[in-house]
DNA sequence: CAATCATATGAACGAACGTTCATTAACTAC
DNA sequence: GTAGTTAATGAACGTTCGTTCATATGATTG
């Protein structure tokens, strides 16, 4: 808290003026980013499409908003843990409801034969987790560029969905 | 440290008598767990043979022990950020050696045109994000079964690195 | 047997933590 | 211009934390 206060430049007391305490802090900092995240994603992807088309716009736009947000991604991703009720399960339900959209796009693709996988479940987890962790390495001063990361990561998390591309 | 001497039944000025302090703890354990993880997979590896062949014997290694060691996985995965001088630069350069093995796989790979990436390493990093991932999800007495876990994740892995099965 | 060593203990320390509260200052509304 | 709301402050609180240390106990060694 006394962290937090001085990067507001404030005392620590005045920040309960605006927040129960820490964990209300954490809480909505989460909730914040889950509904930016899938605002974003509802933003970036078309309502209908081809499956593939689908897949990549959601990939696309994962690995994009992780690589320009890596605090927050990374937060949410890895402090989940520090999360206490109440709070805790609405966050848990919106990225649940983030992560059933790749899931649903993912059997959908399998049920066409359009992508192979046998737990689209486990793909699902599995990408997400391939494109998040591009947060624990990736700087923007760093040797490679950003477009090119993002473009690493889309070709290789859409070759693990057994994407047969033309 | 209350918590680490209650979990070995002993008062925590006991700790002292065997380790200098909690960053000595959390830097044994750190150094153990990559001694662990590179020893095994010297075990887990022929010495040579196809590149793809090495690939899925690395993959198939990497996720088996995370999702049997997932403590001291996710540990080492996240909370290098904790690690302080001097012995984080030590981790740092073991985890460094471990991954560089598979960075290597990867990049004679696509030298043969066994398998098809634009960046090695950043191939390396996603995969190895990708199957250490499963420590945060995956429990003994869940739904799914080790064995499938494993083959899914090594099956999604062999294929992000655009293996042409047979 | 005496001396040394290794290990465990309880009490205490200073620091850091999240939080509370009475007080003060500034802006807003009637 | 006065009353009421909003927000910031310094001081203090009770905890928890990592750590120290004098002391006790048991095993090992000469």
């Amino acid at each position: 808290m006394r962290d937090i206060a001085g990067a507001v430049g404030v005392r620590p007391s005045a920040i309960y003026n605006h927040f129960a305490g820490k964990q209300e802090i954490l809480v909505e900092l989460m909730r914040e980013t889950m509904e930016a995240i899938s605002a974003g994603l509802a933003e970036a992807m078309s309502q209908d499409g081809p499956l593939d088309i689908l897949l990549e716009q959601f990939l696309r736009f994962h690995i994009a908003f992780h690589i320009d947000n890596p605090q927050v991604g990374f937060l949410s991703y890895m402090e989940l843990r520090s999360l206490e009720e109440p709070g805790k399960a609405d966050v848990l339900a919106m990225r649940d409801a983030y992560e059933s959209k790749l899931r649903a796009i993912l059997y959908e693709g399998q049920k066409a034969g359009v992508f192979q996988s046998d737990h689209p479940d486990i793909l699902a987890r599995a990408i997400l987790a391939m494109l998040t962790g591009v947060t624990v390495w990736y700087r923007p001063d760093g040797a490679l560029q950003r477009e090119e990361v993002i473009d690493s990561y889309v070709k290789a998390a859409l070759r693990s969905a057994g994407l047969k591309k033309e």
